[in-house]
DNA sequence: AAAGAAAATGCAATCGTTTGCAGTTAAACA
DNA sequence: TGTTTAACTGCAAACGATTGCATTTTCTTT
């Protein structure tokens, strides 16, 4: 902000007019006369007034500031949320505040406290992997600040959610290996303290089950990064003679499986069929191309933004409603790396 | 933003002082009598009164906000660079609004008047590639916002810069091939209208000619991006037999050549060598892994926010500054893609 | 031309906070 | 006890825009 910004005042004291009439003016109020409206408005575009945001917000109330917390923005599927939001949010006039938590519950809090103190209208939330009380954001809600949040939810606060249907997503993905002739399928799996992983998890057993495979616990490792998978996945297969598929829960540890399947001297797809989750771009680049399922980061941003900006609208009636909870539905999305015998 | 919210005003009614005397009392003000303080300031934590950032902002004039305007939040050298940008911004105390253009002019301008409208205190801005002109930036300026470009910049303006060392990155990976012995090095070149293009094709040419080998004008061909690079690798091998290296302006580029040489049947790295330019994390997916030219994104972003941090205090003796370019220097990482014999 | 109605404009308060200055209390001194 | 000084506290304006209400100006109408 600086000092050489065009004010209503200066273009009042420039015409001889009052700021309310300058005001009235601009805004096409229907008293005020023709030829002043003319003048005003000629004068306020040679100067080039933008009205001042903050002052309309501090008289007004709302921000049309919408704050969002983000584990983290480098992540392929956190970043194609965001630009899902940015893109609703920019057509209904609304600005995006941004905050990383990496993860860290303080963070967390810091973050709210910040977004508080900026006043914006509603929050996007994604929790960070350590948060398991909510007591900051209840403090939000006291202040009536609509909160929607989106993949990493939490259950026990009413708020509205997005949440992505990792269980059917899970599901059609082994059910795809299963018709596909694979019979002794790894689950490298996400926590169990996460519902995505359990849900996941179960999808998983289910797609099986339902199919007539028995599901083996042993089967189910808990494993969800490049670097585990790499490591961990050789010992699982010695151990596990037979093995003829992964479903990892995310791309980069199917890739990790997928190298080390491959330093094996085992053939993806035809030895071992690996199948991913999430559909990064990096599921393209692998050598064989990496089936996965999408989970459409894009259309969660852009859910949940459309979720929150329909309570901003409904206003004060808030007081009766229930949360709603929308589940965006997952793509498989059929690549080389399970296309047996192609 | 609510009616709940509760404010100075609320705490020197309650304690039947002024608005004054609480404010003053918050800030540990000298002139206010110690019980004074300890009852407004126990009130006020009672309560849970946070100030009003927006009241703040009106009357000090500035927001304590930078705005950020960058072509797409979904790449993984700018999300990094986001993350550098958090990172000093937060510990300033400034908190970051973020805009995409989407690589589009008309949504860059509209962009920087959303950004004037919330009266950011200053500006980060990685350029669209449509944009030639700057009036809107210029606008900015003249309204004393001070602005930085990084990676994307824009001559003509004097502005704070920060680039990547692509010369020197482009050279020492262009060398690197050589002293491996590789010696008809392909370039898959960005668009000679960027400077990033034009610098890297310099650092190409310079370490070939350096190093004693000519340079070949058909083998600096554009081409940059996954898809082009899986078409045309093929058919340029054909008709240069001789290339054993391939140099590609960035990440994705060179992993489209990559699957385009496999599928030609040759071996990477023993008979083509592939490097890369970014050092996504894609890099380390590949098999075999890519070498590449880190350009250290988040580094990119602290440096920029430093620069844009400094002229903010700084404030009005900023006249006769002359504009500063910082270089972030890059790494060369190498993997197995230019690893020839091991 | 005077009165009444209609049209156009201005006043002043408001949003929440800060701050120069004036005003009030309390303490200290004579 | 009265007076000076020091220690506190409050008033009011300001930041930029909006808006209910009052006021002024202009236009009708008789």
């Amino acid at each position: 902000m600086s000092g050489t910004n065009v004010t209503i005042k200066d273009i009042a004291r420039k015409l001889g007019v009052s700021p309310s009439t300058v005001s009235r003016a601009l805004k096409d109020h229907p008293e005020i006369s023709p030829k002043t409206k003319k003048v005003v408005t000629e004068l306020a575009n040679l100067l080039g007034y933008k009205p001042n945001e903050i002052a309309l917000s501090l008289r007004s109330k709302r921000t049309k500031v919408i704050g969002l917390i983000i584990p983290e923005i480098v992540h392929h599927f956190f970043s194609s949320v965001i630009s899902g939001i940015e893109e609703i949010a920019i057509e209904e006039g609304y600005n995006v505040m941004i905050f990383q938590s990496n993860e860290s519950y303080t963070r967390e809090v810091l973050n709210t406290q910040s977004l508080y103190a900026n006043r914006v209208d509603g929050l996007l939330v994604s929790l960070a992997k350590e948060t398991k009380n909510y007591e900051h954001f209840r403090n939000l809600q006291k202040h009536e600040v609509p909160i929607v949040f989106f993949d990493r939810i939490l259950e026990g606060l009413k708020t509205d959610r997005v949440i992505v249907d990792d269980y059917g997503g899970a599901f059609e993905a082994v059910e795809h290996l299963i018709l596909s002739g694979y019979k002794k399928i790894l689950h490298l799996s996400g926590s169990r303290d996460l519902l995505i992983g359990r849900n996941r998890i179960n999808g998983y057993k289910d797609a099986l089950e339902d199919n007539g495979l028995e599901v083996d616990e042993n089967l189910v490792v808990p494993c969800d990064n490049y670097e585990s998978a790499m490591q961990i996945t050789g010992d699982i297969i010695d151990r596990h003679p037979g093995i003829d598929a992964i479903f990892a829960v995310n791309d980069f540890t199917a890739i990790g499986a997928m190298k080390a399947v491959k330093q094996k001297g085992k053939k993806v797809p035809d030895d071992i069929a690996i199948m991913g989750f999430t559909n990064n771009i990096s599921s393209t680049l692998t050598d064989p191309t990496l089936s996965s399922v999408d989970q459409h980061g894009t259309e969660v941003g852009k859910e949940a933004t459309r979720l929150l900006l329909k309570r901003l609208k409904e206003g004060d009636l808030t007081e009766d409603h229930t949360p709603q909870t929308r589940v965006v539905r997952t793509d498989l999305v059929v690549r080389e790396s399970t296309a047996r015998g192609q």
